[in-house]
DNA sequence: AATCCGGGGGA
DNA sequence: TCCCCAGGATT
């Protein structure tokens, strides 16, 4: 149980630095458009705000309102995700859109109960949405959250595990100021943002100093305390880009694995690097085929995701005409250009072709 | 409870 | 390199 009193100065703390000290601006700080936070909220999901910011303007000035989303061609939704990873929340922000959009007939769901079961919408951005759009007591419990309250009061249960993340959210919910909880939420992720950072944090310049655990006890590298470490995997991935007439062999990527839903070209995996005389075998990328000439074949890729590191190699070939290829169908490159792909595609399309 | 899902930027 | 970001879904 954390003392009244400790809570009330905390708050106070907080609201006052906030209104006098915090300089931070995003475009859907303070508005009360439940549309437009809740857009905010699923390109934040564990994103910087700095390369959000250009999805939120790109998504806000193609689709003004749920509406304009719901209705929207999904090729180009996702064309305009590209890039910015985590796809399936843009799966999730299709379907939620949809849903809002003809079942509520346009209007956002003002309960946490009714935000949770939302697609793509957890304890995190329900709170944010509740609080932000609806003045609800809901306390956010993200990255910042938790970096903060960890060093204010010396918690040290592990973040990264359910048991911990449940202890942070009763902590965050016990010291919600209840006053203005939209207010509240914004200052403290504020603040971990641009005061208590993860690394060397401005202790000097946070209103929170004089009762921080962490900041008496010279401790703030020591939270907040994770518990496991990234297994990482190599992948050695090879792409045919195989043109013919004005069109390439894409398909769409299906399944449990990476980039669910982007496209890309003719695949071949293998569990190690293949060497460039492979690269030009068509034996190599399944069988003989017609007579066809080398465009291009790339020097390694290096691609770094949170669990695997992609090593890649692209083969640019040119046949005389298109034929049949088992799982992938012609596009003509207008089409392509439509398309989205993973940032590691997209890259030597940039380079190469578009 | 453990694991997976992207991409980028700062130290 | 490593860390971590306005987390959530799946297994």
């Amino acid at each position: 149980m954390i003392e009244k009193q400790l809570k009330k100065w905390f708050s106070t703390q907080l609201l006052d630095w906030h209104a006098t000290q915090n300089k931070r601006t995003m475009p859907w700080k303070g508005i009360k458009d439940a549309y437009r936070i809740w857009l905010s909220e699923i390109i934040l999901q564990q994103t910087r705000v700095q390369q959000g910011l250009d999805y939120y303007r790109r998504f806000t000035e193609n689709f003004p309102n749920i509406h304009a989303l719901a209705a929207a061609d999904e090729t180009l939704i996702f064309k305009l995700w590209e890039g910015l990873g985590y796809y399936s929340r843009c799966r999730n922000l299709i379907i939620t859109a949809k849903y809002i959009s003809k079942e509520l007939g346009g209007q956002f769901p003002r309960t946490q109960e009714g935000l949770l079961a939302l697609k793509g919408v957890g304890n995190y951005t329900a709170a944010a949405i509740g609080s932000f759009a609806f003045g609800l007591p809901l306390a956010v419990v993200d990255g910042n959250v938790m970096r903060v309250l960890s060093r204010f009061l010396g918690i040290k249960e592990p973040i990264d595990q359910p048991a911990g993340k449940k202890i942070f959210e009763q902590h965050a919910a016990e010291m919600l100021g209840k006053a203005d909880p939209a207010l509240y939420n914004q200052a403290i992720m504020d603040l971990g943002a641009t005061i208590c950072k993860p690394q060397q944090p401005d202790c000097q310049d946070c209103p929170l100093r004089k009762k921080c655990h962490a900041r008496v006890h010279d401790t703030q590298s020591h939270f907040p305390v994770k518990s496991k470490k990234i297994l990482q995997k190599n992948r050695f991935i090879h792409y045919l880009l195989v043109e013919a007439d004005g069109s390439m062999l894409v398909r769409q990527r299906k399944g449990k694995d990476i980039w669910q839903d982007l496209y890309e070209f003719v695949l071949i995996e293998k569990d190690e690097p293949a060497d460039e005389a492979d690269l030009k075998k068509a034996g190599f990328w399944g069988g003989s085929r017609q007579k066809q000439t080398i465009i291009d074949i790339s020097g390694p890729f290096i691609h770094q995701l949170t669990h695997q590191k992609i090593h890649a190699r692209f083969v640019h070939v040119k046949l005389e005409k298109k034929i049949p290829w088992e799982g992938y169908e012609w596009m003509e490159f207008k089409k392509i250009k439509s398309l989205a792909f993973p940032r590691l595609i997209s890259r030597y399309l940039d380079r190469h072709f578009m």
